[in-house]
RNA sequence: GCGCUGAUAGUCUAGUCUGGUAGGACUCCAGCCUUCCAAGCUGGCUGCCCGGGUUCAAAUCCCGGUCGGCGCACCA
């Protein structure tokens, strides 16, 4: 009772909280919003885009074996018929008149009932059939309403002429953009197996319920690589051993099936590999290397992420083995990041719907090698999970001389701002060598930001609760002793150095960051 | 999508039962004062989710919708 009560104002003081800051409104906000979408604000958008260039940067550009791609949104139709989406998004519903007032599978509903088959069968058909065979209600017997056909998928028109053959589909994932760009990357470039293609971008589902702030939503933008091998050569991952000792919290699915088990079991990922709880070595390594990203480089605390693996009912259709790391939410442990291993079936689709090679072929002592690859890992995370993860996780008030201060502590690199600048006072040669300082850091690299509004103490707590991890003051004795005082966030410490050794200072303190954390 | 529940300024909230010109706190802006942790004083901006209905009169009552929260369902 209670509990619901904290995660109601967990939630909505989060939401109140992104939207005073300036990190993100609801969109159309005064139309009175719209279910799923949301805008970023000054804030949140600084922040968004450095999680997107720390992913970038650290999977792409610093990985001598991924390479980036960049699909269009609007997507190929057969695109979607060949991966499997069209059918698996669009389900045949028919809703009781009666009571319940419950929605069921129209073709499950036919198929137990009257053991028929319905793949011949179209909407039209299955509704035909639910009057004249007189089909209830399973659940209280009522009337049973028109069937009508639910689409998870955004369409559109493409050109002016709306018929069937020119609709088109927003892609729900970024996956099939690569799937199908395959053969111009393999062609165009000179990558190697084994080897990842990543893709950052936009994509649409129309949730039936979207929730939870950032967490649920119809628009959002997915980060995630697809990982190939040899299909002879799925557990071959000699990079493993640099990460066999790294601990890693595990979920597995037989703590899922038993009540009152604990939220996850620590071990080391090698541990984990010779208990036979991955099934593929690789899928093992990528969730390693992603748990360890959020850790240090989102700065999200340990001891809430846990790695949990999908059951076979909740399987998609093209997943082998999925493996999840969650977060624990206020609102209960949740899918941060999804890792499925999806094998070689949607190449092998879009290589039978095209009727293109989608082969790979490499040269040995032995002769010439050629296989369709195999994805081992799909490492896909949404972007605005992270930023509410971040904000969740980072998200503090303290008492500080009985008044309430919040402060947001992110990882410095995700900051909106590397650093403020201000003057202690409002005189004139003050301000002036602030101003100069600012723009002496913004020369050095830094985003900075100058305020001299309100009290220092003021200035202090609005930077606490936008994250800036550090605030420069100059005071007047600056002007004499080119001395600086650098105040910290976390802390509330100041120290006072040379402007000489300020640019110095701010890149090590940003880089210790969570060593000196941890202690 | 169904059920329950709610919506008053940027934020928190009083007022709704019992219809009669919407009040406070914080934030924000300007000025004064102060000058290293949301200090003080003065002034100011901003609000009844939207659309109908009832009524002399609606934030308040009724109907429809939107958005949020929870549960169910859904979850490639």
């Amino acid at each position: 009772m209670s509990i619901d009560k904290d995660l109601k104002q967990f939630l909505e003081k989060i939401t109140a909280f992104a939207s005073r800051t300036g990190i993100a409104y609801r969109t159309g906000d005064i139309y009175g919003g719209l279910a799923g979408f949301w805008d970023y604000g000054p804030i949140g958008v600084e922040i968004k885009n450095r999680i997107k260039d720390t992913w970038w940067t650290d999977f792409v550009r610093n990985r001598d074996d991924i390479v980036g791609y960049d699909g269009a949104i609007i997507t190929h139709p057969k695109v979607w018929e060949a991966s499997g989406h069209l059918s698996s998004f669009t389900d045949p519903l028919i809703f009781c008149q009666g009571k319940c007032k419950k929605k069921h599978r129209l073709d499950h509903l036919l198929e137990d009932n009257l053991k028929i088959h319905t793949e011949n069968l179209d909407l039209e058909g299955m509704g035909d059939l639910v009057i004249k065979e007189e089909l209830s209600c399973p659940e209280c017997g009522g009337k049973l309403g028109k069937p009508i056909t639910f689409n998870l998928m955004f369409n559109t028109q493409v050109g002016p002429v709306q018929d069937s053959a020119s609709t088109a589909y927003l892609r729900p994932e970024n996956a099939q953009l690569i799937f199908s760009g395959f053969r111009n990357v393999i062609d165009s470039t000179r990558v190697k197996m084994p080897f990842g293609i990543a893709q950052s971008g936009i994509v649409f589902r129309n949730e039936i319920s979207p929730r939870n702030f950032l967490f649920r939503v119809r628009e959002y933008e997915l980060m995630e690589f697809e990982y190939f091998t040899d299909p002879q050569k799925t557990n071959e991952c000699p990079v493993f051993d640099d990460v066999a000792h790294n601990m890693v919290n595990i979920h597995s699915r037989t703590d899922q099936e038993t009540e009152d088990a604990v939220d996850y079991t620590s071990m080391t990922i090698g541990d984990a590999w010779e208990k036979k709880i991955f099934k593929n070595k690789w899928q093992a390594y990528w969730m390693v290397i992603s748990n360890e990203w959020f850790i240090h480089k989102m700065g999200i605390n340990p001891d809430k992420l846990r790695f949990r693996q999908h059951l076979e009912s909740e399987l998609s259709h093209y997943a082998l083995d999925t493996w999840d790391i969650e977060y624990q939410y206020k609102f209960g442990w949740k899918e941060l990041m999804g890792c499925a291993n999806r094998t070689q079936y949607d190449l092998e689709q879009h290589q039978k719907h095209s009727k293109a090679k989608l082969q790979f072929s490499e040269t040995d002592k032995s002769g010439v090698n050629r296989f369709v690859p195999y994805v081992v890992a799909e490492p896909s995370v949404g972007l605005g999970r992270i930023l509410l993860t971040v904000i969740a996780d980072g998200y503090q008030e303290e008492t500080v001389k009985d008044r309430k201060r919040v402060v947001l502590k992110i990882h410095p690199r995700l900051a909106p701002y590397d650093v403020a600048v201000f003057p202690l006072q409002k005189k004139p040669q003050i301000i002036s060598k602030a101003q100069e300082i600012f723009k002496y850091l913004r020369t050095e690299g830094f985003i900075v930001n100058f305020d001299d509004g309100g009290s220092i103490g003021k200035r202090y707590r609005r930077h606490d609760e936008i994250g800036t991890p550090f605030c420069v003051t100059v005071d007047f004795e600056t002007l004499e002793d080119e001395k600086i005082t650098i105040r910290h966030r976390d802390t509330m410490e100041q120290t006072r150095l040379p402007i000489k050794g300020l640019v110095e200072e701010l890149k090590n303190l940003g880089s210790n960051y969570l060593a000196a954390k941890r202690i």
